[in-house]
RNA sequence: GGGCCGCUAGCUCAGUCGGCAGAGCAACGCCCUUUUAAGGCGUGGGUCGAAGGUUCGAACCCUUCGCGGCUCACCA
């Protein structure tokens, strides 16, 4: 998407090629600057002006123009760098006649070079006094306007690079969200995970219930599909004696687009040996504290007009304590399909087919009377074994599986569980999926005969889990929604 | 996919009952050597999302389409 040229183009070209005219490239390479205005603030801050006035050292930063308050024969200009803004002082005395004829060609979203000593304005602003300024590149475009900036929110997704340029908090959250991943990538590899990369064009599709997006191989004349998710490859690697592995990488599903839901999404996928779903919801609760201490500076995090508070431990549920206790359901609804599915019918929900069984429909009551109300970190555990086809059985009860999700502010953030290393119980799991896949739940897994083999070559006890990072970075960066997190997010094509 | 709302100058937005297309910022010209959305005087800038219809006359009413937002459904 172009806005055609127009006056505002026109203005700006002609600028760049009265500048060529007189040998100036408007496009200039190979620029130093000494400094960045972070590093001078840091430096200069705390001096008055009298001491400003007796240190004539110099300075160079190179940045964008963002503002240019002109009185003629002097300006002040503020400019910003990928560290922060710093004022600059123009003065046509200073610069002389030829540099002060360059700056009148100057225009707001330019970036260039200027040199000269700090000084404080009579305002007590921390200022660099430019000796000389030069222009390193010519912007072509107008930036948005000062004061309400840019705010139609398509033009910032589409546009994200003037998104960036013009609203502060967009780059404060992208820095936020490569510190998170930063954050999690250190507190895994502590632990003595190992960071893989896993496939993500998959002959079948696997390890998620979702809807795959298709491609296609030429060469090898096959259907192939982006990945839902990188579990079954990851426990191939624990099969292979990778006791500990983690992927932070893109998943594709084939869903609908919400306030949290984009096409393509980061997860954290991790899988570790020896380690049961209850150590999985410790080890979660340290990285959940540690990332938010290490970003946010706090374990109480502001989230729209809430508090989050990360302290551990979080709060645990079974599924079925979460439905009597926080949902208030009737504990009789639950013991049989009958009364849950009329139960289920009351609250308006559609069965996605007639073969659901309790499980199923249970799973659904959770999502309509507790999800919304689980605000604080809550792990729910002892999901039915009918909506888990990956997570091994309680060994107490063989209807519920050792697994948990993680809710914040009413968002499933993260899934773990005790993997089913069984792989007769795990063919018998991946058929009843077929089974579902013929009677047209587009979400039904697949037959994954090659992860049989993996398993039946032995799997040690292993626990795994999921957490999705563009949600956790929403939570931590105060985002209302995932496009806020993710640069470029899934638009609708643009038509001419 | 359903419902609601929106799309007007580069940006942010007004536009009354259907009667000449507007403002601020930005741009351009002039003045101005300490500003913080600098200030003053002046000038230019429009496919009113697109197409069709109603009407003497449409930014405004109707239809269809496109794009976006919110929301419901689905999903993590």
């Amino acid at each position: 998407m172009s806005t055609p040229e127009n006056e505002y183009i026109k203005v700006r070209k002609d600028k760049a090629e009265e500048l060529r005219k007189e040998g100036m490239n408007p496009f200039i390479n190979g620029i130093s600057p000494t400094t960045t205005t972070a590093v001078i603030h840091e430096k200069y801050d705390a001096e008055d002006a009298a001491s400003l006035e007796k240190d004539a050292s110099k300075h160079s930063i190179a940045g964008r123009v963002m503002a240019i308050r002109s009185f003629g024969k002097a300006a002040f200009l503020q400019i910003r760098d990928r560290a922060g803004n710093l004022q600059v002082f123009v003065q046509k005395q200073r610069v002389g006649d030829e540099q002060f004829k360059l700056f009148k060609k100057l225009d707001v979203g330019d970036i260039g070079l200027f040199e000269g000593e700090m000084f404080r304005t009579k305002t007590g602003e921390l200022t660099l006094n430019a000796a000389t300024l030069t222009l390193v590149t010519k912007a072509y475009r107008p930036l948005p306007e000062k004061w309400h900036g840019l705010t139609d929110v398509e033009t910032r997704y589409r546009q994200r690079y003037v998104d960036l340029i013009v609203n502060d908090d967009v780059k404060k959250t992208f820095v936020a969200r490569s510190q998170i991943i930063q954050a999690i990538r250190s507190f895994m590899v502590e632990r003595s995970f190992l960071e893989v990369e896993t496939p993500m064009m998959h002959p079948i599709p696997g390890g998620a219930a979702a809807k795959p997006f298709t491609t296609h191989h030429n060469k090898l004349d096959m259907d192939l599909y982006l990945r839902i998710a990188p579990e079954l490859y990851l426990k191939r690697l624990v099969v292979g004696g990778l006791e500990r592995v983690f992927e932070i990488n893109r998943n594709f599903r084939n869903e609908g687009i919400s306030i949290q839901h984009n096409p393509e999404f980061t997860m954290l996928e991790f899988y570790q040996s020896y380690a049961t779903f209850d150590d999985l919801m410790t080890l979660t609760e340290e990285m959940f504290s540690d990332v938010a201490k290490k970003v946010v500076g706090s374990l109480k995090v502001p989230y729209q007009n809430d508090e989050i508070d990360f302290s551990a431990p979080f709060k645990r549920y079974t599924m079925h304590d979460s439905l009597v206790e926080i949902g208030k359901v009737d504990p009789e609804v639950l013991t049989s399909r009958e009364n849950a599915l009329k139960y289920a019918k009351s609250l308006g929900d559609e069965l996605k087919s007639k073969d659901e069984g309790l499980g199923a429909i249970i799973t659904e009551i959770f999502e309509l009377k507790v999800e919304e109300k689980l605000i604080q970190p809550t792990f729910i555990t002892h999901y039915p074994t009918e909506v888990s086809p990956l997570s091994r059985r309680n060994d107490d009860n063989p209807e519920v599986v050792d697994r948990f999700e993680l809710f914040i502010y009413g968002r499933e953030i993260a899934n773990g569980f005790s993997e089913l290393n069984d792989p007769e119980d795990q063919a018998g799991r991946f058929k009843a999926q077929v089974d579902a896949l013929y009677r047209g739940d587009e979400e039904a897994m697949h037959f994954d005969e090659d992860y049989i083999n993996a398993l039946e070559h032995g799997m040690p006890p292993t626990a795994g889990e999921g957490i999705g990072i563009d949600r956790l970075v929403m939570l931590l960066t105060d985002s209302p929604s995932i496009r806020d997190v993710i640069l470029f997010p899934q638009l609708k094509k643009v038509n001419s």
